[in-house]
DNA sequence: CTGAAAGCGCTTACAG
DNA sequence: CTGAAAGCGCTTACAG
């Protein structure tokens, strides 16, 4: 049976030495301090026997820090953002750190209640996918001196560290590839959210459609409002395929919307990879087991979280001056 | 410009009251403390200019508890798993608490330490899909008095709260369907953990078999070995497709498993539906987007996100005696 | 080589 | 109606 040990000070009493000896064992400064190394045998010993964990709280309330990386992300369950934080939950334990998530649903209000219960929280660092509006608060705190890190959205007024992927250049290259594959009735199915993301993903589209000497009205960008429900996002791009027959490619701006669209392509008559070349952004299992497989452009996940804790770290131990940095990762074509 | 108010003393001192009642307003006890208005009103319309947020570490120390539920499952990143973590976070949040996640990666030393990790986190509640062989480290949780909320895996010798669905009568129910379609020949693919779960899955198989007065080598259980990498799973199914022709019908006793699978029949000739029925456990997306559409056994999140949370919440509030519970939840059969 | 003591920011039993 | 003070479990500057 060991001995429970609850605090600091049940291991100083059994060891007969004073916690401040028994701390600095703990954190490993005995040799800086100069501790026997008798004593610190008999303590290690112990603290061994008897289980002993410092506590966490204890030491977040003297230190100023709680070793907790706050994640704040539009929705946890979304594959992407899950990928994220397995990957972040990873290396953060690496070196000790865990990790508190919450899911904002992209309200700008949820995601100031978010900071400030972080805050309050001591968390060391945020990684954040911002909503539009949290520009205010992520300020605050980048003033607090606590690292921020950015990720897949971009706040284009705040000069904060920010990691996220060229979706310009994704669409873009997407779109060039549909016309080099002959295509010349291109529609873009997107999300009417005013965020730079989505908005760079048609640009890069428009972009290649306008070089390519096309006539505007051969592509066409449908715009499905954020929140419409899967059912009728279906029936909205049914219709939209029926007005529009002559479609010969698409490109999904989102994950959730190539998903709603495949369904609805299944409910026309119209073939993929013979009516109608699709590609559609975000890869995941769904569309290589989808027959036929569908083209993706796939977001770096790995380099996405490593660049992420990079940043974090650099700036948690602060050497050098903090420089702002932003990342932009190309996204990968995987053509099927 | 907002005064900045970074402690309790501060607000305090600007309300010329001592911190007690600082304290006791802000924790709504100012009525129970015959509090007058007039100062409720000051120090509260300070609170409010000033932004202060009491440190929720502080007050950890001192009461003990830290609104934080600690939650441990195999891989974060797995559909179920992140479905489950987005419900709970909902589900506490609206109750003043965050959720701390890890994944274990089905690993009971990595659990051990996890679940010291946040002990020494002083986490209110544990929620846990645990792995074999953290037995004795849940047990130790338990005895601490902290409300733990087994799911998903089942430890038959832990007398502790659980949540989890009916997998034999899913698997029996499933194989039962494929024998009243007049299928003769049932493969159940699975996996080689020694786990209640998986086991239950087996057996509800082999009942409906036995039932059914099939003989024995007309059906076939197939165990992958846990951690085959996709490549090498898809190879060994293509190869069992070979070996045994006349399968036709396959149940997967996991998504992983069906997702390897689905991409093995792709490399055959078989045709799903026609020459083989295919039902696989955990639905999503990815079998309602497959062609043709695949059946699967849903596992009910919502419900299982309801009971773990109430369970929870029912231990933290410890009204009456901690009644330990395990709750069964049905598993619905989509046949598609 | 080791320890007494202050202090992190709260809550709460006790006193008036 | 309100406050002084103890104490949660640590870390660390200071002293010897």
């Amino acid at each position: 049976m060991s001995i429970k040990a609850h605090s600091i000070k049940d291991i100083a009493a059994k060891a007969n030495v004073s916690i401040t000896t028994v701390s600095f064992i703990l954190n490993g400064k005995a040799v800086e301090r100069n501790i026997s190394k008798a004593v610190i045998e008999r303590v290690q010993g112990i603290v061994d026997a008897s289980g002993y964990k410092p506590n966490q709280i204890a030491r977040s309330l003297r230190t100023g820090n709680s070793q907790i990386i706050g994640l704040i992300v539009e929705d946890i369950a979304n594959p992407f953002f899950a990928g994220i934080a397995r990957l972040l939950e990873d290396k953060a334990y690496k070196k000790g750190y865990k990790i508190i998530y919450s899911s904002t649903e992209n309200q700008a209000e949820k995601t100031r209640e978010l900071i400030n219960l972080f805050k309050s929280r001591q968390v060391d660092a945020y990684v954040i996918a911002p909503a539009q509006g949290a520009e205010a608060d992520i300020k605050k705190i980048i003033n607090d001196g606590k690292p921020v890190v950015l990720f897949d959205r971009y706040l284009p007024e705040l000069d904060v560290n920010y990691v996220g992927v060229d979706n310009f250049d994704a669409s873009y290259r997407a779109a060039k590839h549909f016309l080099a594959e002959g295509k010349r009735n291109l529609v873009l199915v997107t999300v009417d959210l005013d965020i730079e993301q989505i908005k760079e993903r048609e640009a890069g589209f428009q972009t290649a459609v306008a070089e390519s000497g096309l006539k505007k009205t051969a592509s066409l960008v449908i715009k499905v409002p954020y929140g419409t429900s899967r059912e009728d996002t279906i029936t909205l791009l049914v219709d939209m395929l029926q007005q529009a027959p002559q479609t010969d490619a698409i490109l999904f701006a989102t994950n959730y919307l190539a998903i709603s669209g495949l369904l609805a392509i299944k409910q026309t008559d119209k073939v993929i990879n013979k009516d109608l070349s699709v590609i559609a952004y975000d890869d995941g299992d769904i569309f290589k087991l989808h027959t036929p497989q569908i083209s993706a452009l796939a977001q770096p996940l790995e380099e996405i979280a490593d660049s992420i804790i990079k940043k974090v770290f650099e700036q948690l131990s602060a050497k050098a001056e903090n420089t702002i940095e932003k990342t932009i990762l190309p996204v990968k074509l995987v053509l099927r």
